[in-house]
DNA sequence: CCCGTGGGTGATTGCCGTTTAGTGTCCGCG
DNA sequence: CGCGGACACTAAACGGCAATCACCCACGGG
């Protein structure tokens, strides 16, 4: 009974500030296209259709559809970040939250697995370098919480390779091809998720970090 | 030489048994525009340009641009199947032979970008599961010759974790991920790849594996 | 009352992969 | 020699895509 009585049955049309729904409107419905049928199937005509509106409408508000989906996909990273500030703030061992920052990384990633494929296996050139800027902000600043929690193992010299910078682009990297290729790969005769991950932290973490 | 005229002046149609050579034509040109320019450059009309045929042409050889796309990466794929079996068949230590295995395949990655990301980047879609199926198989015989080398070192007990197969996986997972973001995140901040292998590879094997 | 403007549309452009119907030439066979 | 058929190939078209264009029209301020 709520719903769709945004102003009374003044006008067969709607108001004229209707822009701003409109455009949470479109997000709505190209996030649950795109999770459920993938980039591909998310094109400009169904996201339309979907709304109820022509496929001309989604240029009124976006300038392409890269930045629909960009923007779905910096949704995503926010929560990563959101994620990821929590963690660091945690009064815990630096060890102990740079491995819940990765598992938390693997985690999202194989919870969001459009969004994360869309930002970190885009097939270099899918979209647009210079339209990904604000996304690629985003996961670089995910990247600097994660960086400076390996800075502090670094600090108290734990680190058994001296260069701080190459074990966290180590660490990073690996968790990502493990979550990358479950994704990419799903008939693959994969090893169960949780075993996979927990050898690749205390594989990684013993072999670069010591006590 | 390869007079790129496009009717010889001898005869004005080439001999009969033509069809064959064709398809070397259609591969080595679809082979340069995919190094130049990728996935997306790569489309039947540019190959069929590159020939110097109409687009229908290609059709008479490839069921389907990804058959084209495909074979180029079967071959790509048999050279590091090739590398695999060479270096697996050395007689030095298992370990040792494991690091060269990972090690060659990064360098594999680096130097066939392209062909790579599209058998393993793909964005679980980009082609059909089933027209992979040669290349899954190939890739799936190169994870053999590598998974028959981590079976002899946890046969021989120095594998921290008991499971083999956990184990294969996430080496070859972590050194997937180097690559997969170098390859496409090219404007990262990275340090020196040599760096990153090496350490990639000592951690690992540190971990993973005891003396 | 009228007119500017914001929100929206159908037609169009220019790519793409792929299909269909057809064309010219060579070969083997009568 | 002639002719049917196979072969290598093509032009044109189809449907789908992102993106653009020229419009349209109800509303609200003057």
């Amino acid at each position: 009974m709520t719903t769709t009585l945004k102003k009374p049955q003044r006008s067969a049309r709607k108001p004229k500030g209707d822009g701003h729904l409109r455009r949470g409107e479109i997000l709505q419905a190209a996030e649950r296209i795109f999770i459920a049928e993938g980039y591909q199937g998310a094109t400009i005509r169904r996201i339309a259709d979907e709304v109820g509106v022509s496929s001309t409408a989604l240029y009124m508000h976006f300038r392409d559809k890269d930045e629909i989906l960009l923007e779905i996909c910096d949704g995503a990273i926010e929560e990563l970040l959101r994620i990821n500030t929590e963690i660091s703030d945690q009064p815990i061992d630096a060890v102990a939250r740079v491995r819940l920052m990765l598992d938390a990384y693997m985690d999202f990633a194989l919870a969001s697995p459009n969004a994360y494929q869309l930002v970190f296996c885009g097939p270099s050139g899918l979209l647009s370098e210079d339209k990904q800027q604000m996304t690629r902000d985003l996961a670089d600043r995910c990247y600097d919480k994660f960086i400076g929690v390996v800075r502090e193992i670094g600090a108290s010299g734990r680190l058994r390779t001296g260069n701080v910078d190459s074990a966290a682009q180590t660490l990073w990297t690996a968790c990502h091809g493990l979550v990358a290729l479950l994704l990419t790969r799903p008939t693959f005769n994969w090893e169960p998720t949780g075993d996979l991950k927990a050898v690749m932290l205390d594989g990684l973490l013993y072999g670069l970090v010591t006590d």
